[in-house]
DNA sequence: GTCTATAGATTGATAGAC
DNA sequence: GTCTATCAATCTATAGAC
């Protein structure tokens, strides 16, 4: 961004965004995303210092918008019930949370490969991939959680931990299996506004679901 | 097992079994694994003919008696609808499926190893882990999601295939979660059968949400 | 069946010319 | 900022003695 002849630091973030993404961290190597984006092996180095420092900023240049997106729609969420000094509706923190990950994702094509980044980010055994993603992460899922529970007041805690359980990793698998091609079957692109629809009358019902 | 004179190829697969469950597939080397096992770096390749030869056995040792299992549930519950000339109950279909997987998880302590493999076969890049795990369960699959679109007869084909995501994705991770040790605020050591008493009570209501 | 030794390939990272 | 060339450290897999 200084002053580079050609961009070739946005060039290597798209090309490592959609290798990390397709094949995952571990097994995309410099010299993969280097020839995919034109440039030298040493050109990673030189602009990110090592590999891991690529895919921080493959990370925090979607993430931090995403999450700044999210935060804005959580908190007006949280800002109408104390209006109406009532409680935070299941379905409209759920939607608060799910809707800009989903929209995001038609964002353009590397969005797409963010998300399956981003969707195995929970289960990823790599401490590198997990670390950069759970601190980018935590504090808006903490506002998630808490504002979910203050709709479900009366919910044991041990079985709300769990019922968010639940929906955080249905989440992470769509993201997934919304986006990956190698997923046969699911060839109907399917429109974002049903997906997110059908998450919240899904995932409503079981928040609320009786013991 | 032929004539062994210790069991070289027993510890060989407990251990993988532990590596590739913590660590993922890619990232456990043989050195780590024959160094845990006590075992020469050779012998994996002299036992199992290379790494993901290693890494079949590893997955068919526990996957096909547990398959089994939930097909001999599955079938039972298929049967007892037949009996009463009725359909399915969703709740009996998603407990078949389920309690064999988390009883199985305290069968002992590899077990939880591999449980922990099998939840993030699902968003495995790699195509070894990814081929080996789906052609195993594939099938099983397709018996669980028939007996449940018989409980189900009404539901618009698109939504249910949907709403099955959602089920086996927080099942996923629910494997991961509840086994792993890198997930903090979780150290209560969930019991199983609340485990599974929550999963089909939270699942019974996503899956007859109304449209 | 188990061992040592090593081949053969690939990786992340760096030095230094331009 | 970009390049070539290369290092040093890995890795899987195999050959061959015992």
């Amino acid at each position: 961004m200084k002053q580079g002849e050609k961009n070739t630091r946005k060039r290597l973030l798209d090309c490592a965004e959609k290798l990390f993404g397709r094949d995952g961290y571990h097994c995309t190597t410099l010299r993969a995303i280097t020839k995919k984006a034109g440039a030298n092996l040493a050109a990673v180095n030189y602009h990110f210092g090592a590999k891991d420092g690529l895919l921080k900023e493959v990370i925090e240049r979607r993430l931090l918008p995403l999450n700044e997106e999210r935060i804005k729609r959580l908190e007006a969420v949280r800002a109408a019930s104390v209006n109406k000094k009532g409680r935070p509706v299941v379905e409209d923190v759920l939607r608060a949370f799910i809707e800009p990950t989903f929209s995001f994702r038609d964002s353009g094509e590397g969005a797409r490969d963010f998300i399956i980044l981003v969707g195995r980010s929970f289960s990823e055994p790599d401490g590198t991939v997990r670390g950069i993603f759970m601190q980018l992460v935590g504090p808006v899922f903490e506002l998630y959680s808490n504002l979910l529970a203050q709709a479900l007041p009366d919910m044991p805690k041990e079985v709300f931990r769990w019922r968010l359980h639940f929906a955080i990793g249905a989440m992470a698998h769509i993201m997934h299996v919304s986006c990956s091609d190698c997923h046969e079957g699911l060839k109907t692109a399917i429109n974002t506004e049903d997906l997110v629809a059908m998450y919240i009358d899904f995932f409503a019902a079981g928040m609320q679901a009786p013991l």
